[in-house]
DNA sequence: GTAATAGTGTCTTTAAGACATTATGGA
DNA sequence: TCCATAATGTCTTAAAGACACTATTAC
């Protein structure tokens, strides 16, 4: 084990935020080769002096042209096959970032474009959906998952609404994330039963579509959710 | 992003097993510098034509010293601090992997010593437990951690023994990893209830201490325990 | 018999699942 | 008034927690 082969490291995200209800992820055209033209997640090579995570959080503010980025941002895992990048050797370590509201991107430097995708659709491989570089199909579901799962057993559903929200939003990220929304009676139990999970306000939003305005709410301080609040069964597409 | 610089990448590896009742793991005394004569986690460089898993499944069965390794392993996380190494820069794809029965390790090629610690005493800082190489520390408790938490809500346990093996011994596997066992009555209800965790065979072992034989079981193949077996609230250490 | 370990049964409490019902706004 | 959405309440069922109890071996 004297000799140590030369690695390029990169990482990739997957970021993810709620549109118009709809489970979305970030992705940019490819402007060169490989895989010129289609679309994969963003990314880019660390830089000597960083470490994956902050080269992660670099690359989300150069993609998202967000400044104050908030939201959640954690390692995924690190993919590493041989021939996933033809030009050389690659290993990516893999991340998953979501936030609320993130803005329309603009095409990178080196990105011909840049566009959100409803996250099911590419992965159900609708008609308009392309397939993606390298192995970034494995990794949006490996990232799909994770975010799923976490919803169970954490409060990070809160990190995809924007302060103050209202539990029906809240409960629509569960719906658009696992594609059927919990039990409206188990979801409320849970979320103000669950001490630091939100913090109640004194104020109502305005009833957009002619309904009772629901009450609003700020994060609370809680990241754990025990025992965790199930997807329903159905939802294991 | 046009350059990228040079990154050795290297697999790490957590190797944990039960041994007289410990929860043990495979450390390595170092022979060269840096940290000559300190202990680490075995590992090693990702050659040229391999991933990470193949590289992990390889110096696993060096270190070890086993050709056909009858157990589990599983990727943890990256490690990627820039300082983790002071001879270069290197990224470490840690490994978790345990098995039943792992032999008394020989001092491999390049490792001065090897040997089986009680994991516990490590983290703990006993007296007599040296403090690890690198960020291992880290490592090795983000393993013990992941470890604990897929007892609950997998089947791993019956990794942790060798075939055929009897319910008290699998308990004896969530003793020692959670540091408390599980209620009795709970867990065999876990058990026995979740359909493929076990398959009875018709055959009771030697009652070793006088007691009542118990009847030996093998590995079924359910990989999910559902809701999970959870471990005691004590065992928070 | 006793000691030691294996295995079963039962009662209580917690919390999910599946609703029906009530509340509060706008048009 | 009606419609739409928010919020609460209730009954049933699943499953954990805590233990007491019975069973089978060696000595």
């Amino acid at each position: 084990m004297s000799e140590h082969p030369p690695f390029a490291v990169t990482v990739d995200l997957a970021v993810f935020t709620i549109r118009d209800g709809v489970f979305s992820v970030l992705l940019v055209e490819r402007g060169g080769e490989p895989f010129a033209g289609s679309w994969a997640l963003p990314g880019g090579f660390v830089e000597a002096d960083e470490d994956a995570e902050t080269a992660a959080w670099r690359e989300l503010r150069e993609e998202t042209g967000v400044d104050r980025f908030e939201g959640h941002l954690e390692q995924l895992r690190t993919y590493s096959a041989p021939d996933r990048d033809p030009r050389m050797r690659v290993v990516s370590v893999a991340h998953v970032a979501f936030a609320p509201d993130l803005p329309e991107p603009e095409a990178g430097s080196d990105a011909a474009g840049a566009r959100w995708w409803a996250v099911d659709d590419l992965l159900a491989g609708g008609v308009d959906a392309p397939s993606l570089a390298f192995d970034h199909e494995e990794i949006l579901r490996d990232a799909r998952e994770r975010v799923r799962a976490k919803l169970e057993y954490t409060t990070l559903a809160r990190e995809f609404v924007a302060e103050p929200f209202t539990l029906p939003e809240l409960r629509r990220v569960y719906a658009a994330v696992w594609g059927t929304p919990p039990d409206l009676g188990g979801f409320r139990r849970k979320v103000l039963g669950t001490d630091g999970f939100v913090v109640a306000t004194d104020t109502h939003g305005s009833s957009a579509a002619g309904g009772r305005p629901a009450l609003l709410y700020r994060r609370g301080t809680a990241t754990d959710v025990q025992p965790p609040m199930l997807r329903p069964p159905a939802a294991a597409s």
